[in-house]
DNA sequence: AACACGCTCAACCGCGCAAGT
DNA sequence: AACTTGCGCGGTTGAGCGTGT
């Protein structure tokens, strides 16, 4: 269909003036945006409502904080991303100040290459295959990671030269392993670990186990993962099973939103009814007023997920959670030359 | 000092959707 | 029902800047 309004009449592109700036702020502080195109001519803008729109949604608004990403703000883009994939606005809901536009080229400038150089697929969160790695690892930092069979043991080496690879706080979601085997698990030699953690239970991602085998054990199973209500996907240290390993080896817990609180795993049990499965943003905003009157927790705001989305957004990425009944330990070991090694072996 | 290269980020483009006519 | 209009979103581009050689 394109955008009319941006044809018809001659507008001007590129980078706004200060003074530019100044108008658009006037009209839009005095009167507000209203409808968006007719703003330019009202404002005396040679530029079309899109423009105007974008200028004042990504740069000129008064709520929007500057200044880079905090680790906090990078660790809540890579676990909403890990649900959601690349729904920059939903994910920018999550961060009060920040836009979609500025969350999109914080990931493609910097969390993109992290992942890379750790040997991560970006759009899966799960490990890359050995030819994915040699072909994005064309330069840059050196990524090595070995699979060992059939001991279960795997190591993550990123070895990090470029100053803009901060690695100082790996973000190494959990790495798949092969199918649990506790029998053939060999733990690694301790001589060389310098540190340890447990997990007692154990995600296992294997991108080409079938979802439909999840499901069809529970027809809300996805939702569960995806809200970490389901001790089924949980463990000790990750209840929700979607956080992040600190240089610690300890769950992250910035995403402590994601724990359903009482009011919220009411809700959650409300919206696991089959025939709510789909339900719409509006509908979940019905459920938000009427439910015994009672303001929400809206530090997840579930008006702004789309549960539906979860779905979709991960069925795509093949990942699988199961329950790895054994007792796995995560050893990091600290390397020269500020390589880091992770181990997972079972004990 | 000059050039090449890489990175960041503001802005643009095209598409899908919803509401209005 | 078909078309138009407007908005919002995700992907992409390119200017400007910093850094390395």
């Amino acid at each position: 269909m394109g955008h009319h309004c941006c044809s018809k009449q001659k507008v001007k592109r590129g980078l706004w003036s200060p003074e530019e700036d100044e108008k658009l702020i006037r009209h839009i502080t005095t009167y507000g945006h209203g409808c968006w195109s007719s703003v330019p001519k009202l404002a005396g803008l040679q530029r079309c409502g899109k423009s105007c729109r974008l200028r004042w949604i990504n740069y000129l608004r008064p709520d929007l904080k500057r200044g880079s990403f905090t680790e906090q703000e990078e660790r809540t883009i890579i676990d909403v991303h890990r649900i959601l994939g690349n729904r920059w606005a939903q994910i920018a809901k999550h961060l009060p100040g920040r836009t979609d536009n500025e969350v999109k080229n914080f990931w493609n400038s910097c969390i993109k290459k992290k992942f890379i150089a750790q040997g991560l697929d970006p759009n899966t969160h799960n490990l890359l295959s050995s030819h994915q790695i040699n072909s994005n690892n064309n330069n840059a930092s050196k990524v090595c990671h070995h699979i060992h069979q059939p001991t279960s043991a795997f190591s993550v080496i990123s070895q990090t030269k470029d100053a803009s690879m901060d690695m100082k706080t790996p973000f190494i979601t959990l790495p798949p392993l092969p199918p649990p085997d506790t029998s053939s698990i060999n733990p690694i030699p301790t001589s060389s670990l310098h540190e340890n953690s447990t997990i007692t239970a154990f995600e296992w991602q294997n991108p080409n186990s079938a979802w439909t085998d999840l499901r069809d054990q529970s027809s809300h199973s996805l939702m569960e993962l995806a809200m970490g209500s389901t001790p089924v996907a949980s463990s000790a240290l990750n209840p929700s099973g979607f956080g992040i390993l600190d240089e610690n080896c300890m769950w992250g817990t910035n995403f402590e939103s994601f724990e359903p609180t009482g009011q919220e795993e009411m809700e959650l049990q409300q919206k696991q009814q089959p025939q709510q499965e789909k339900i719409c943003e509006g509908e979940v905003d019905k459920v938000n007023k009427t439910s015994s009157g009672q303001k929400i927790d809206n530090s997840f705001d579930s008006s702004n997920f789309d549960f539906e989305f979860v779905e979709s957004a991960l069925m795509p990425c093949g990942m699988y959670c199961s329950v790895f009944a054994g007792t796995l330990q995560y050893q990091k070991l600290q390397m020269g030359g500020g390589r880091l090694v992770y181990d997972a072996i079972a004990s």
